[in-house]
DNA sequence: TAAAAAATGTCATTCATTGTCCATATCTCC
DNA sequence: GGAGATATGGACAATGAATGACATTTTTTA
């Protein structure tokens, strides 16, 4: 964890964007909360905890930076609002959407080597990343219908 | 085509909804222009050479109405926007982004069975829709480079 | 044909996101 | 460690897609 966190930071500094406390803590709060999909306005929440100074409009411009940066990656769900993750090189996921309840549901394995090669090959695209979202119901809306 | 316009008349007429001038140019302009992904202000602009009394809100509550008959889907392209195409169940079908020129390529193929029957099985997932984007560079982008 | 129900058009409003501005903090170089 | 150049932050205004409110018009049904 504490290797992510750096390996980050030095990304930012690499890139020539100045290392602030305002970046650390967003960074830091993403850190502490992945898999949870935050939006802008719940990050901010929770940054305001450890920095209660910090501006709104500051989680959406470091936000944007870490996205440029390749750290996170932005989101939709279709709720009105963008929602980040880390992006982790070793784990490429799709993401399970009930419909009824609304629950997002990590899919670690990948399985679309297939459609990847087909789609090199055939359409001559050079692939730099996917997003694969399946609509549905999951188990325990199932059950209790 | 003139089919399926009336297929989707007769579905709007056959939930309750009433077929009225505007929701039946709102249908005519998206038919007309299948595979562009029109956004509303566009599908707006489309409608009003044709109705030019028609309201923004209209064409809003009207693509709401269709979206509900599972006439047409939304679509995300991350460009601030909801795009809609029409739903026509032979083609299921993924979009190639072009992280350089922006432009969308439909894809035909499917090639998902694989990775749904695992999600159907080891999630206990019942699979309803599914929405691929990829992301990369397209032909054209990659030759001019 | 009239009353009831639904849909439209206009306009105001919401809400996520971005721009502007100036004071301030960060990094580099000495 | 400190000064200076410059990017960044905070506050607030502004944007723009989408929705809500409501009076008016259209359609349905008796």
């Amino acid at each position: 964890m504490n290797d992510i966190f750096y390996d980050i930071l030095n990304r930012v500094k690499e890139k020539g964007y100045k290392l602030t406390p305002q970046r650390k803590a967003v960074v830091l709060a993403i850190l502490n909360h992945d898999h949870m999909h935050l939006n802008t306005e719940e990050i901010y929440a929770l940054v305001k905890e450890e920095y209660p100074k910090i501006g709104l409009a500051t989680v959406y411009r470091t936000l944007i930076v870490l996205d440029e940066l390749d750290v996170i990656t932005k989101m939709n769900f279709d709720d009105g609002c963008i929602r980040y993750e880390i992006n982790s090189e070793t784990h490429q996921h799709h993401h399970l959407i009930c419909r009824n309840c609304g629950k997002v549901i990590e899919v670690m394995e990948d399985l679309l080597d297939d459609i990847e090669a087909m789609v090199e090959e055939k359409y001559q695209f050079k692939i730099i990343d996917h997003n694969l979202k399946i609509y549905g119901l999951c188990k325990h809306c199932l059950d209790n219908q």
